[in-house]
DNA sequence: GCCGAAGCTGAGCGAGCGCTTAGGGCACTC
DNA sequence: GAGTGCCCTAAGCGCTCGCTCAGCTTCGGC
């Protein structure tokens, strides 16, 4: 749960797994022209060239640029997953589970806003093959939060209408955060979070959070 | 209120201000293509042939692609705006209003889920000036929303710790309605509507709609 | 029956796209 | 110190893009 990948401009960096060091910079270049000007409005030539190399280079680690998106987006999805999975997971009530899930998550899309945009939004840019995987690793997110929910209800901490569709509300809220997150705006990723928190919380019917979060 | 301009489709059409007949064909044309695909992976001759045209027959009706996508998203943003204004200012309590303006606001996102995406999402594809322009109705948008919240609170039937981190919620939610919603999921428009309105009146603190909207 | 305006098409221009290829420089092996 | 493999670049191929333009058809006015 730390986040020891972080940076001086607040955003996540957890591209350690990919090598060599060349095609790791041009990963990092193709995500900040992605999340800038979308998929299909980025070159290759402006990803090469915020590498420091030549338009060619990119085709020595990747196929195509759409592999350069594929790599993104499930790299992505797996950090997603992962940081609803182990709030998931952990010991504690529902409650506490959820508002640990809902502002790690939030966390994620505000700070990492740049990842995070390319993640949830370009994934219509991905060919079907491509694009089934990812979808595959998003149902599975989904099936985290709705656990937590049906473990809250079922404690009866919980008093919702309708699961599914309080899951998807919740999961929703979260991700358009990587929309209109600014980092000059007036609050913190640490401030949303804990917000975002509350306020998913009162959608289950939780009266107040219990000091559930630092 | 009625949602007249709909057709058998669950599309909303108020295109019937775009003259001639040939300019609204296109714009129609444009506004699938757009929501499909994305602004840049879209071509003039995609949007063309989806009306039934040349190429070149465009060009007519339109200076640019760009001022097809500006058309669209101001004629839809003012929509949006007349969704939320409507509910805003009608008579009744700040929770019958918010309700109305959630629960209307997504059916217009789900129902016409074509042209929300594109109104939506593809605020970044236009040039400096027509991104101002919208971006201040957007600001207009905010603006009767968080107005119902601070009635709400004048009036004591609210319970909010932020006012504008609430509205930005509220709106968030119901935005990310066009990403993910489908025709053929398990809920209609209307459900999707009442549901939301539903879990935003737990964000604003009333404890259950009080029989509000039909 | 002729005319001008309006609406549209077929052909195509210049530019920029994703991607390829031939070859250069450099570290390392033996 | 020649050979080998790894990165990388300069140049450019084939293609499709947004957009243009000359000319065709259609139609109302007189």
């Amino acid at each position: 749960m730390s986040t020891a990948e972080e940076t001086a401009g607040g955003e996540m960096q957890p591209w350690a797994e990919v090598t060599p060091d060349a095609a790791r910079r041009l990963l990092i270049a193709a995500v900040e022209a992605f999340a800038e000007r979308g998929y299909h409005a980025t070159t290759t030539r402006d990803i090469a060239g915020r590498a420091g190399m030549s338009p060619a280079a990119l085709y020595i680690h990747y196929k195509t640029k759409e592999e350069l998106l594929h790599r993104i987006s499930r790299i992505g999805h797996e950090r997603a997953l992962d940081i609803l999975r182990t709030a998931a997971r952990r010991e504690g009530s529902a409650t506490e589970r959820l508002a640990d899930a809902v502002s790690s998550f939030v966390r994620w899309h505000a700070g990492g806003r740049t990842t995070a945009r390319v993640v949830q939004y370009e994934l219509d840019s991905l060919g079907p093959e491509a694009r089934a995987e990812i979808v595959a690793l998003r149902r599975q997110c989904d099936a985290e939060v709705r656990g937590i929910i049906e473990d809250g209800l079922a404690a009866g901490e919980f008093d919702v209408l309708d699961v599914q569709g309080t899951t998807l509300a919740v999961l929703s809220l979260c991700i358009d955060v990587a929309r209109w997150f600014n980092v000059q705006g007036p609050w913190t990723p640490d401030e949303v979070g804990a917000m975002y928190a509350d306020l998913v919380l009162r959608m289950v019917g939780v009266q107040r959070a219990p000091g559930a979060e630092k």
